[in-house]
DNA sequence: TCGATA
DNA sequence: AACGGCTTATCGA
């Protein structure tokens, strides 16, 4: 045993151990700075449930070695409020379960993965840190070094309705992210024309594998290859950086696993889906696939190593949730060079020539520039995503490695599972809980194709409002799952007494007996960053950058917990639930809207939890917020005052001015990614003009040079001076080619890509067809309106200036400026025709 | 012109 | 592989 009686170890990962059949467990001891691998010593056996009495189980007909024990416990059935005698079915080895539920029919708890059972009943939690005490065989729990944060008293008081969980989850928050040995692994393959390396089929030589590590060193292995020139040292590649050369792949290799196996932690970006495989296959097919690390299962696309922890930021930085609530969708494309310039600044390096073509030390520059990047995307601003990945993991009581790969539906359910277990509830089937809650909505939804009803817009008063106030609820949909105890077991629930507490708009009614547990729990993470982070992290302290991470990794969890109801796919779902969520959330709206009328404010617009008030009294905001609290049970917050807005008739589409001059744009489709650069220069250029109107009187000045400018480019447009990039529309392929039903225009540009790089491979290679397509899902396309047959023209392929079709470029001019005129009272029609006045703009 | 698709 | 609401452009019948 490698573990030492009272040292401390982080826990990290657990996965299924193949040689023992039980749980495997990596740690990052903290005395030795290194990961080690233990297995079970807990003695946790893999078992589920039936609720047929263990005599009826024992009589069936099971193969040897299939069922260990049979024996009974007490759980609490929440759906039907009882407590219930399960017959436990305890098997030799986790696969034997899969094989008693198809002999037993109904079973419970069956198809949870075995390494997160063991999580869960264990009560060990991921990323948090522990002790060894060697005569219990047990780790127990360290109360440590910490942030050197703790929740304040005055917020403990708050929490007090939430006892249990406070004490559960305190440390989640609190305890410090270890300081580890940490790498980044990038690798560059030989090819030939064409080509493109797959993991696949691994049958050109690794020629060059980089490294960057977390103390500042950087390793690049290169390949001797004598058909290969040197080149020149690129002047900023890092002065520091330590260059190996090996006459073999298969010394390139060794010593390659050499390095990974010092890191505790090894980063990439997508090495689960290349790197990593095909580093392994390589060394196979040498023969010294026995000194690789990397254990590769093919069936989940993954690789682990065999100490160190794998931590695919590919994976990371492409989850939904991440992207728009941790990073507010700071990139829009998931490669490694528009992440790494949207968060870092700096992106890969550009290559005039194919990899296998690259001088020696070029090929180092632009692999050993992969690794760096990737490295920061890890620890960038002392090391937010790496504590954004602790602290999910520990709250969601998921490995870190499992986190990392994995969407936030299965952070939310392994977190309700958990607690689950914790509080010694059966986890119902889906199908449990459909019967008894039922899957028909009652409210009808306003789109197509929708399951139930959503949020309420009202419709704006176009024009331009000076002294606006914007109020808002504060993580509206948690504050309603806690405030109306919504969850699967309390909606619909079976006593009479409740049937009068009623949902609005709905034929729901909610339990006022007992606590609902998806409740308690939203509930508890909501007010923790409510009355603790949110707070904090707006004072100007040492800690603010900790709270601001903190916050908003509890936003990613406590957002998609309300959308996971929704979603069928989800073993919880609950529709009722969903249902009720944005019911109880349009009346919260409508009636705040009543209310305030009857203050006599007048009310300009409201999207879901916003309402825009018209020139409010301090005294008249006061009112709103406290009636909301008091009599809706839900707290209202003034969010921003704009010094003016301009709202225009759409729903969704207006900007607003801060004291400050600065302009909040939402929605209109200037500030979008499929509008030409052009036309987002020349929105940013008009809302610069109105961003210092401060009165009436001024805007009629604005106006004038907004006419100005639209004229002038009206101009630039008909004589053709944009360049081409100016003018391409950008919109992304969402699927394969091959599966497009409809030639929008986009398609249009991506097959003549496709097949104009198919004819110059043919004309290469004496009428041979490419293997791979060029064009893939996913991948932005860019094109120019033209006046050829298909309309469009790929931007890759515009040669000849004179094909721009001027009149779409014009209408698509009109058209993003008529949402702002329509409300700023400016006429199109009379822009095309007035004369254009160049002094002015270039004056602006 | 209108529903479907993006 | 969290939800629904809203806007715009274009296709194709």
């Amino acid at each position: 045993m490698q573990l030492k009686a009272g040292e401390d170890y982080f826990v990290l990962s657990t996965v299924y151990d193949a040689n023992t059949n039980g749980a495997g467990i990596k740690l990052y001891d903290v005395t030795n700075k290194k990961v080690i691998y233990i297995t079970d010593t807990y003695g946790h056996e893999p078992y589920c449930y039936s609720r047929e009495s263990p005599q009826k189980i024992e009589a069936l007909k099971f193969p040897d070695g299939t069922v260990k024990r049979i024996d009974t416990l007490l759980k609490s059935d929440l759906l039907n409020a009882e407590e219930i005698n399960l017959t436990r079915i305890v098997t030799p080895t986790p696969s034997e379960v899969p094989k008693v539920r198809d002999i037993v029919g109904e079973t419970w708890e069956s198809r949870i993965k075995y390494h997160q059972n063991w999580i869960y009943d264990v009560q060990i939690v991921p990323g948090r840190r522990y002790w060894w005490d060697p005569k219990q065989e047990r780790f127990i729990p360290s109360r440590s070094e910490s942030f050197g944060l703790d929740f304040p008293k005055a917020v403990i008081d708050q929490l007090s309705q939430y006892a249990g969980l406070l004490d559960e989850f305190r440390d989640d928050f609190t305890q410090e992210i270890p300081d580890m040995p940490i790498v980044a692994c990038d690798i560059e393959t030989d090819s030939t024309e064409g080509q493109f390396p797959q993991a696949s089929d691994p049958k050109f030589q690794i020629i060059c594998i980089c490294f960057a590590d977390n103390e500042d060193n950087e390793i690049a292995l290169v390949l001797d290859r004598k058909d290969i020139e040197k080149g020149t040292k690129p002047e900023d590649i890092s002065p520091d950086i330590k260059i190996e050369r090996f006459e073999t792949e298969e010394a390139l290799l060794r010593r390659c696993f050499e390095i990974l196996k010092k890191y505790s932690i090894i980063t990439s970006f997508n090495g689960d889906n290349f790197d990593f495989p095909y580093l392994h296959e390589r060394a196979k097919q040498l023969k010294i696939g026995s000194l690789s690390p990397i254990k590769w299962n093919r069936r989940n696309k993954t690789c682990d190593f065999e100490q160190g922890l794998h931590l695919d930021l590919y994976r990371f930085y492409h989850n939904v949730a991440i992207r728009s609530y941790a990073f507010g969708n700071k990139y829009q494309e998931e490669n490694l060079d528009t992440i790494a310039k949207a968060m870092l600044g700096i992106g890969k390096v550009s290559l005039d020539k194919e990899i296998f073509r690259l001088p020696e030390w070029d090929l180092i520059y632009y692999c050993s520039r992969d690794a760096k990047i990737t490295l920061d995307l890890l620890l960038f601003e002392n090391r937010t995503p790496l504590v954004l990945m602790f602290i999910l993991a520990r709250i969601s009581r998921i490995p870190i490695d499992d986190l990392v790969r994995t969407s936030v539906s299965n952070w939310v359910r392994s977190l309700f599972y958990y607690e689950h277990r914790r509080r010694g509830h059966l986890i119902p089937n889906p199908e449990d809980i459909q019967l008894s809650k039922g899957t028909q909505a009652s409210s009808a939804a306003i789109i197509k194709g929708k399951k139930y009803k959503g949020a309420t817009v009202i419709d704006p008063i176009p024009g331009v409002h000076f002294n606006v106030a914007v109020l808002d609820f504060a993580s509206l949909y948690p504050s309603i799952i806690s405030t109306f105890n919504l969850s699967y077991e309390t909606i619909l629930c079976s006593h009479a007494v409740c049937r009068d507490n009623v949902v609005p708009q709905t034929k729901y009614w909610v339990c006022r007996k007992n606590r609902g547990i998806m409740a308690d729990i939203i509930g508890f993470i909501k007010d923790v960053r409510v009355q603790w982070l949110k707070p904090e992290s707006k004072k100007d302290t040492m800690n603010k950058e900790f709270y601001r991470i903190l916050e908003r990794s509890l936003k990613v969890l406590i957002n998609a917990s309300y959308g996971v109801f929704g979603s069928d796919r989800f073993p919880l779902y609950c529709l009722p639930v969903a249902d009720s969520t944005t019911a109880y959330g349009r009346d919260a709206i409508e009636r705040t809207i009543q209310k305030a009328q009857n203050l006599d404010i007048k009310v300009l617009y409201g999207d879901t939890d916003s309402i825009f008030l018209y020139q409010p009294s301090k005294d008249q905001i006061d009112e709103i917020i406290q009636w909301s609290q008091r009599d809706l049970g839900v707290g209202l917050e003034m969010e921003k005052v704009y010094r003016y807005v301009v709202l225009s008739e759409r729903k969704k589409n207006y900007f607003g001015v801060y004291p400050d001059s600065s302009v909040d744009v939402k929605g209109l489709m200037g500030k979008k990614r499929n509008t030409p650069l052009f036309l987002q220069e020349a929105f940013k250029q008009v809302l610069r003009i109105l961003s210092h109107v401060n009165s009436n009187e001024e805007f009629e000045q604005a106006k004038k040079d907004v006419k100005d400018l639209v004229r002038y480019i009206y101009k630039k447009l008909e004589k053709r001076t944009y360049t081409k990039e100016d003018l391409a529309i950008t919109i992304q392929l969402t699927q394969p080619l091959s599966r497009y039903k409809v030639r929008a225009p986009h398609v249009k540009a991506a097959q003549q890509l496709e097949k104009s790089y198919q004819e110059q491979y043919k004309a290469k290679h004496s009428g041979k067809k490419p293997t791979t397509s060029i064009i893939k899902a996913g991948q932005l396309i860019r094109f120019i309106k033209t006046r050829s047959t298909d309309r469009v023209t790929a931007l890759e392929l515009m040669t000849d200036n004179s094909q721009i079709d001027v009149k779409a470029y014009t209408s698509m001019v009109d058209s993003i400026f008529e949402q702002l005129f329509g409300a700023l009272d400016i006429d199109v029609v009379e822009l095309a025709t007035g004369q254009v006045n160049l002094m002015e703009f270039f004056g602006s």
